[in-house]
DNA sequence: AAAAGCCCCTGGACGC
DNA sequence: TGCGTCCAGGGGCTTT
């Protein structure tokens, strides 16, 4: 469930049952997923009390008292399920994870943290493109997966001057450059999809259209950093999107996909007000980008 | 250096 | 019912 929105959305929902408690036991059920885990990944984790959640771009983060960081992501298909043993009820309508009261298990559940609440969390991944590895909180900036990555779109270092300066006599295309998380880490296809729409723009234009032969921002730069935090910020607050996941009716998902004005709308009207087109669906980089030729140029 | 492809993996939807 | 094809919210790595 992963971009920017949804691993927000999943944050909220862990929070309550994963902060401030001590992890009893984590049970790996595979040497790895996208990557292997780190060496006695399990191990390392007994006994020791997470802090506090954050996330950075599409990664979540858990900050533990032993210095380290459980540094997670989602890739396409990861979630958590908690199967809440104190059985409180009062978390159940939260978006972004799935609640049990019943212990079903499935083979893609992958690790299992046990919590001395008596909480249990399953990380649960279908294609298993989603990774887990620990990092030293006071390394995490140069780590790897962080070093490059771009600014938060929703902190005011995302603004039109920083992606003027970055879109400067660049050629690849808008849809590649905001999905690029070096330049703006955390939006995916669904979201570059909707803020491009939102901002008139068409995923096809050059990434300079942004910038002036100065390299300053101009009224489109203002109009696609505007819509991108509109988007996300929508997104957000209606917990989220949910997608191609029809089995779980607890009251755990988010709605934000009833709000898309293009993706996954192909052959559909253009919803923008006053415009008469149709979405189309291309493909960019391999991936399907859901656009209005009518209204985006 | 920048941009475009390829690949990892599983399963659901669809056409025949 | 079964089989083949396409598609899916990501991103690292390799090739041009």
């Amino acid at each position: 469930m992963p971009e920017l929105p949804e691993v927000e959305t999943v944050k909220n929902g862990l929070a309550p049952f994963m902060e401030n408690a001590v992890i009893t036991y984590v049970q790996q059920n595979r040497p790895d997923l996208r990557f292997p885990f780190p060496d006695n990944f399990a191990k390392r984790l007994h006994g020791v009390q997470v802090k506090h959640l954050s996330r950075r771009a599409k990664y979540l983060l858990g900050h533990l008292t032993n210095g380290e960081i459980l540094v997670m992501h989602l890739g396409m298909s990861g979630r958590f399920i908690i199967d809440d043993q104190g059985g409180d009820e009062k978390n159940a309508k939260k978006p972004g994870v799935f609640l049990h009261h019943n212990q079903v298990h499935s083979s893609h559940d992958h690790v299992i943290f046990n919590f001395n609440t008596g909480t249990v969390i399953r990380y649960n991944d279908v294609r298993r493109f989603g990774f887990m590895t620990l990092v030293e909180e006071r390394k995490l900036q140069q780590h790897k997966f962080f070093h490059s990555l771009g600014v938060e779109p929703l902190s005011d270092d995302f603004n039109a001057a920083y992606l003027a300066e970055k879109a400067f006599q660049k050629s690849t295309t808008l849809k590649a450059f905001l999905l690029n998380q070096k330049i703006i880490a955390g939006l995916g296809n669904i979201y570059v999809c909707e803020a491009l729409h939102m901002a008139g723009l068409s995923p096809k234009r050059e990434a300079q259209v942004l910038a002036t032969s100065q390299g300053k921002a101009n009224r489109k730069t203002e109009a696609l950093v505007r819509a991108v935090k509109t988007v996300l910020q929508k997104a957000i607050s209606a917990g989220g999107s949910t997608l191609r996941d029809h089995r779980q009716a607890d009251g755990s998902l988010g709605y934000f996909q009833h709000s898309f004005q293009v993706y996954g709308r192909e052959n559909e009207p253009c919803l923008k007000a006053k415009c008469q087109g149709q979405v189309s669906r291309i493909v960019q980089s391999g991936r399907s980008t859901f656009f209005c030729k009518t209204c985006q140029k």
